[in-house]
DNA sequence: TTGTATGCGTTATCAC
DNA sequence: GTGATAACGCATACAA
């Protein structure tokens, strides 16, 4: 077997006649060093293919501490975020990472609870903060005063552009809402009445206004027609009041989006009501309950956001930009996907 | 700020009054100690929630030296594949691994070159091997030698069932021709015709056997018939004459599912006659050429396997096996997406 | 600015 | 079996 031949920075010491610490350093911009000598270092590095070893390079620094504060609106999703971020964390701690994280429940809790444990992280001087579920213009003078202590904020879901957050893991809802007009329009293709309506969350949040646009503006361009939209407000009750009033406003709706994840009312009044399996239906998100209905034909196609990976690259770009002071991107999207009951069984 | 409170092997040595050897011992089943020491050591990690950082451990161990060989069949499908691997390896680098990769072309080159470069990565006693795009019987012997020494050996793409691979990294096949199957049958939903026919690459690999079976059986429940299948042998000409035979011999059409990447002359036919823009199209994969005519309306939907995926699972899964000696499931599938139009600019 | 020495958390080698 | 101790590759306090 024969001897490896790693190069590290002592291969690059003697090569150069330097020190391992010039070397080192060498590769730490903030790190004062000769011009020359940086550039020497870091072209014969080029040279023989060195990288140095973030591993080793973490070992000898001190940790890098996370704090995560999920604030959540619809459980199911948000826990997916969070198994997303834990995973993560799972994965890079070996790089010598902390992470603190606190979970609150909108409804249980309030909004002055979050704001207080991001005042905490501040005062812990974490290196990192990731915020989850919250949209809230309040919210904005909290991650600001983060960043101006240096902490690096990420959020996921809710973009914050007017903070000072580092950057945000989206969904890309332009997008759905353009998937959700492609389906209408391609289940509709043949078929002689194109009447559509859509039912959304909470009007209020940026979400559904951007969904809404998108929509809309897809819609003719797919060959339908949008006849009525309707908020649901997030609420069971009131999606269930809003699906029978759209069927007595429009007895003769030809197919329905749902753009949130309170949909199961909307499935059961379908269910009910025996000729309504051919009303098509593009619905959102993917979770147990949801499941009868895509099996019995009752939705046709939903679209998922894919939360899990949201979480995921929220806290892997952080520890990227924290460890390796790595450029981020602004903005990162997850990639949504056209879920049917064909392929519904990979996501269970 | 407060000192941190990190448990190490010094922490539980100290609290155990034992050495850290000892500690580290404890953590290798292969290792030599005391049954009572050893559970002692275990109970109390647990009760300090300690785990031994995988980072520092591999530091001071010899290298992992993986063998990566890529018999390309379509160039940009393996060419994403091999971008999956070499990004799981940069993802995992640091935990000193050493990667060989070498692709092959078909055409190019021969089985007995992929098939002399096992030998050498048996002889140079890898610790693990990635191959790809290999189905072929004669295979089987060389991935088996490859195991009796010792080499774990993971299959991207083919199962090689037979043979002692640890694990294969595959695409569902399964799901893919039920996906394909459903899409066909939303985008007939109201058509008065439902002919449809299939065009797949070449019958003899297993990939196509299990497409054809696969969509064929779901074609009943999804309300169209099947009027022919024809195989292109992965060959653009050959798919071009079956195109121009197919609308001869079935001039009503009205959908097409296209199995194989091999799917431009399709579109090219279909631009060429001016109607055919209303039949309905399910092609495979994504890739540059396809653009347009998904942009254009040709394509209504495409099957897309995510290769980046399959190779980084291969490379990451592999790597986790030889590291923690963890247990791989003997198949992991990806997850298949449907790409329409309207999401398109997410995979580009 | 530059070099020396030490520590980071773990395993391997060698003694006992 | 068990325990010291030298690596592993790198960053940094300290000294020069």
């Amino acid at each position: 077997m024969m001897k490896e031949n790693r190069t590290t920075i002592y291969t690059l010491a003697e090569e150069l006649g330097v020190s391992v610490a010039a070397i080192s350093r060498a590769f730490d911009p903030n790190s004062r060093l000769s011009q020359e000598k940086r550039k020497l270092i870091l072209a014969t590095a080029k040279k023989y293919g060195y990288k140095p070893n973030k591993m080793a390079s973490r070992l000898s620094m001190d940790p890098i501490r996370i704090g995560v504060l999920n604030f959540s609106y619809i459980k199911a999703f948000y826990t997916e975020i969070l198994e997303g971020i834990r995973s993560a964390y799972e994965n890079l701690k070996d790089y010598k990472i902390e992470c603190d994280i606190r979970v609150l429940q909108r409804g249980e809790d309030q909004m002055s609870d979050a704001l207080e444990i991001l005042d905490e992280f501040l005062i812990k001087k974490y290196d990192g903060v990731i915020i989850s579920g919250m949209y809230e213009e309040c919210v904005v003078e909290y991650v600001n005063k983060l960043a101006d202590a240096g902490i690096r904020v990420a959020t996921v879901q809710y973009n914050l552009p007017d903070s000072r957050r580092l950057f945000s893991s989206l969904s890309n809802y332009e997008v759905i809402g353009q998937m959700a007009a492609q389906l209408c329009g391609m289940l509709l293709r043949s078929a002689s009445c194109k009447k559509t309506v859509m039912f959304t969350g909470n009007h209020a949040s940026p979400t559904h206004r951007t969904l809404i646009q998108s929509f809309r503006a897809a819609s003719a361009e797919n060959g339908f027609e949008i006849v009525d939209i309707y908020d649901t407000q997030d609420r069971a009750e009131v999606a269930e009041q809003m699906v029978n009033r759209a069927f007595r406003e429009h007895p003769d709706i030809a197919a329905i989006y749902a753009s949130s994840a309170n949909s199961l009312p909307i499935c059961r009044f379908l269910e009910k009501n025996g000729d309504a399996r051919s009303v098509v239906f593009v619905a959102s998100d993917v979770f147990n309950d949801l499941y009868p209905y895509l099996e019995k034909g009752y939705i046709d196609a939903t679209i998922y956001q894919e939360p899990f990976k949201m979480g995921y690259d929220a806290f892997d770009r952080l520890f990227r930009s924290l460890a390796d002071a790595e450029e981020v991107e602004e903005v990162v999207y997850s990639t949504p996907r056209v879920v049917l009951s064909s392929n519904l069984y990979c996501f269970r």
